[in-house]
DNA sequence: GACTGCAATATTATATGATATTTTCGCTTT
DNA sequence: AAAGCGAAAATATCATATAATATTGCAGTC
């Protein structure tokens, strides 16, 4: 049950795109399909499927009859990712403080919970679970904003929030209890509806991560 | 000299979506991989590279195992997708009429021009050249925010509202003398850089045209 | 002798048709 | 009706052929 078999499509898919979030496929270089097919075991036209959807969401560069690339990292570009971010999150906090019921209630407050758990762990210094604390802040981001009542704007941040982790991946420095802390404000502030105050949290949460990026650069 | 000549999957790639967007193809349709095979004169890997890219930009929809359709329009959607172009389109236009050069001035000037000719002949009764027309207006709104120095805000932008555009196209009405009116203003409040005042209009007339629209359907 | 332009060659991307899976749908049986 | 069983249709994947780009080597020139 359950477990639903993935296609040799979807697979590579996320894949590549986690490869190429976590620097495993390293910004610029050259996705020849020979090579990257024995890599992911799959056929050319799979390859090419896949590589057309990433290029799609901004992930690879496709140069018509020259192949792909994976997209080239830039301040410049981490500048406009970031702000772009701010722009689009804190817009979908303030609609989703204010119309969020108690589903959102309850899951924000897990959310929170699991993230700050997390967070404790990595203070303490394990450092052991990079991608599970990562999958957290994502949850708890995704879980203030859930109830924004636009599925248009939660699909454009799905992607802002990758490319931004891409950044915070290449670099990776744990910014620690500042960010817990920062966490911890905006999940008060959103639960107690007080959506103004959490927008400017959230904006300074993810303007400190970008200059904390922008630094290790 | 200019004409490059295109691979059939880019060809394909932009008659399907134009023809989405256009509404030859209808809204909730499924996208049978042979039939359509005839219908674009492309091989099954290349229409389904085209579909993947499509459906990352969200013309269509793929479902694991079952196929391809057009996606499906309601009004909840277009509500969305008018709110987030006013979002996007405001804070681009903002930031391009603080950073304008000359260069921007002058594409602005030139735009503006030729889109109230067309509006011009539209008013008089000439509906001959619906997607001139449609161009022009992409052409300005774009050289509105050009400016705006974020390659991914512009990227977005530009998917955004090719999706506004096929719900206008859908339930096809001019709104005339209005609209252009609404244009001229919005020109001359952006070329006198008075960003605040030229935002204001522009929601005005994204809002205006989204009822319009919502009307009509 | 190094530099430019051109042609032959190798490499790579693009596109196709064929094959393997999976789903769909009508028919039978309970 | 509902469940089970195929045949037919559709999708997913692959291996291969075709077309384009990059590279190499060789002449001719400064």
């Amino acid at each position: 049950m359950g477990k639903h078999q993935n296609t040799v499509g979807s697979s590579t898919y996320e894949k590549i795109k986690h490869d190429i979030i976590f620097g495993q496929l390293v910004p610029g270089s050259k996705l020849k399909l020979e090579l990257i097919k024995s890599q992911y075991e799959a056929s050319v036209s799979t390859l090419r499927e896949t590589l057309n959807r990433l290029a799609s969401e901004g992930f690879v560069l496709a140069e018509e009859q020259r192949g792909f690339y994976v997209t080239e990292v830039s301040q410049k570009d981490l500048i406009e990712i970031a702000k772009l971010r701010v722009l689009l999150e804190c817009h979908a906090l303030k609609a989703s403080v204010e119309s969020g019921d108690d589903d959102w209630e309850g899951n924000l407050v897990a959310a929170h919970h699991k993230l700050q758990l997390m967070e404790k762990k990595m203070i303490a210094g394990d450092v052991s679970e990079k991608e599970t604390w990562k999958r957290y802040d994502w949850e708890f981001h995704l879980a203030v904003i859930e109830a924004c009542n636009s599925k248009n704007l939660l699909d454009l941040h799905s992607i802002l929030y990758d490319k931004y982790l891409r950044y915070q991946m290449l670099v990776f420095t744990f910014r620690g209890d500042e960010a817990a802390q920062e966490h911890h404000k905006i999940f008060e502030a959103a639960l107690s509806r007080n959506g103004k105050e959490a927008s400017r949290l959230l904006e300074a949460h993810i303007i400190n991560g970008l200059e904390h990026t922008l630094a290790a650069m």
